[in-house]
Formats: C-alpha cells, structure tokens, sequence
DNA sequence: GTCATTCTAAAATGCACATTCAAAAACAGA
DNA sequence: TCTGTTTTTGAATGTGCATTTTAGAATGAC
C-alpha cells in the first residue's frame, strides 16, 4: 500500500561502494553519490539516512559480497594454503590500472577509530585473519603446512602482508616485484624445506 | 630590507605535519592548521602558497626529519639487522594511544597518484627500501644474515610488513601479537636455522 | 627618521558541500 | 476510481571551507 523503490538495492550499493573504494569516504561527495548510484540525493536520504549510512550499507555489503566472494572464489577451505596464494596474487591484478582499492585497508586509514562506521574495518580483518588461520590450521592437520610454522604467527602475516601489498599496489609499486614476494612467502609456508643454502650461495 | 618572518620554521612544519598525520590531507582544515602552526591563515597562504604548498613542505619535513631522524637514531649502518628490528618495533610504541600515524602510509592511500605532492610518498617508500636493501646486503657480506636470503626480496617483504605493520596498528590491533610477528621475522632473518622441526612438532 | 618592502591580521568572498523541504508522482488496497 | 502512503524530484538552506583582499604593523637600508 505504498509506492515502491525503483531501484535495484545491490547495484546501488555496488555503485557507492566502487565510489567510496576510489575516492575514499571524504572523496566522495553527494553529487559523486548520485552518479555512482543513480538515485537522486533525496533519495538517498530518504533510503539510508546520510551519507553514513548509504557509507555504512556500503561496507557492509563490501564485506559480504566482495571480501567474502573473493575468498569463495579463490581460497575456499579446499583449495588450502594455495588457495590462499591465489587470493593474495589476485590483489596485483585489479581491473586494468582501475584500482579500485581495498575498504578495509582505506579505511582503517581515513576512518576515526572511535566513529561507528569503524566496525567493519574491524570485522574485515576479523573475517581475514580467521580464514586464514583456519586454513593454515587445516594444512597443519593434514601435513601441508611446513613443520615448525605456528598458525596463529603465521596468519598474523599474512594479514600485514595482506595489508602492505594493497598500500603498495596503490602506491603503484612494481607489481612483479610483489607478485615474487607472495610467491616466495607461500613458498616458504606450503614446503617442507631446510635453510642449507645452494652450493654456489656458501662459496660465493 | 623588510619584515623578517616571525615564525621558527621547523616548528610551523612540525606543527602542521602532526596535524596531517592524525587527521589526513582533507581531514585538516585552514583553520585546524591555524591552530597547529600559530600561523594566521593570511601568513600560512603568503608563505607556502596554498593548503597544497604547506602540505607538501610538511611531507618533505616529515621525510627528511622524522623518517631520516628515525633511521638514524634506530638503524644506522652500524646497527645492522638488528636495528631493523628496532625500528620495526618502534612502530608499535607510539606515545601513548597518541597514534600519529605515517604520512608515507596515510598519503599512499589517501592521495590520488597523480597529484604532485604523490611524489614525496615515492621517495618515502624508495628511502625505505634502499635502507632495508642496504642493511641486508652488508649483513650478507659479514655473514649474519641466513643464508639462502635474497636481500632483495627481503627488503621487499619488509617494505610491506612495514606497510602492514602500520595499517594494522592504525586499526587498534593487537600490538603485542604484531611484535611477536616482528620478532619472528627478524629471528628468520638473522639467524641461521635449518626447517626441522622440534621433535614434539613432529609427534603431534 | 624616512622609505620601501614584506609580513601579519581580520574581515570578506565565493564556492562546494551535506542536508532539508515541498510538491508531484507512483503505487497498493479498498 | 478513490485514498493513503511512500518514493521521487528539484529547488532551497545553511554551513564550512579554501582563498583573496585590504589595511595595518614591523623591519632593514639609507
């Protein structure tokens, strides 16, 4: 008995989401917000609010559909530790020179700590950390993990490492370089191997 | 022949870079910067031009005083890896909740890549590398550092571990858990240690 | 002391922004 | 078709911002 929204709630979000992951929270303007989403600013506040809370609809669903799509896709509890590598090189390889930045690692930036919105900088991590705590935790159980590794340690880097690289990507570093270091620190995660350096590394 | 300035210039930059590093470029204003440097607006405008002129001078401030300062109090040459470490777990110990937070970092994600003052987040990150590079490289001639280690790929890593390191700290984790990190990586470095496990590792 | 020059102070300008308002339009139920 | 409710729209509002301007104060050179 009313009328109803004309609009498709995901790509509105999706649109303000791509926005805010560009332009950042500050970056982003209502008018920005009205071509990213398609509605008119009325709308949007009528339908969130403010601008915080179309923000925070948008975090939210970054968190669900994107964060959580990417770990479905690449690194789901099968795929183990390399699943994990994948997701990692899946960070140098944004959508052509779009980057289109990560909400979490942004955000944790721009965001004061003590604004509402900041929970979901903190569940982002949470969700990380324990995704890769728990597959690490399975490789140790079924042998793939390299012995000695604590996972709790481990998952630890990974999520700095995870971290860094996006602040690195944005800032345009060589992405090959990058690509090499995930390659050499899931190396050093997924076998089994001892420190005796190569013949030609002792005498050189 | 004129008014001398009647400010002491280290001290306005001083002023002004603290400013920007807690709240970001957009997240200050002129008259936030008022406040910060003692300046008036009028003066601020007649000697750097612009928000964008005393904000570059800032992160020019910032590199060669606060980043410099700390390579040279943490990890001078003579310091070795070990002064790495030191410097790696400074970024866990700043004064009191006060985070300052990283220009190089903050501005990497906050700023977009073609504006001019991006430069300064290149060097940052360059100054870096080329300290971690330098530093592994003499560890390799005199032996401590573990055989088999790529300084280049090392300083790689600890570019983004640094990175990471301040995202995470940003983000109010845990800071005891990223020592532990920190630790670790550097004992990986330092010391020389084949993979086998300890021998409950192996039982369990 | 006077002059030229440069700095400071304080108000003024104009713009972009987040937000609100009021009117019109679109639907659901009767 | 009529009614009530909600969405949409586009204009209006007011605030905060970066920046400019203007007038006055301080200094060095002569």
């Amino acid at each position: 008995m009313s009328r109803p929204r004309s609009y498709d709630e995901p790509s509105v979000l999706s649109g303000a989401m791509q926005a805010f992951r560009r332009d950042g929270y500050r970056g982003v303007s209502i008018r920005d917000l009205e071509d990213a989403t398609g509605l008119k600013a009325g709308s949007i506040y009528n339908s969130f609010g403010d601008k915080a809370g179309l923000f925070d609809a948008a975090f939210e669903h970054y968190n669900k559909v994107v964060l959580g799509g990417r770990v479905d896709r690449f690194a789901p509890a099968a795929a183990g530790i390399s699943g994990l590598r994948d997701l990692f090189i899946s960070l140098m390889h944004e959508p052509n020179g779009e980057s289109h930045g990560c909400l979490i690692t942004n955000s944790a930036i721009e965001l004061d700590r003590d604004e509402q919105t900041y929970r979901h900088v903190c569940t982002g991590m949470d969700i990380l950390f324990e995704v890769f705590l728990n597959r690490l935790a399975a490789a140790q159980q079924d042998g793939s993990l390299r012995a000695g590794t604590d996972p709790v340690l481990a998952a630890t880097k990974l999520l700095a490492l995870y971290q860094g690289l996006l602040v690195l990507v944005r800032a345009g570093r060589d992405t090959q370089a990058l690509e090499r270091l995930v390659a050499a620190e899931f190396h050093e995660l997924e076998t089994y191997h001892d420190a005796r350096p190569a013949q030609q590394d002792i005498q050189a």
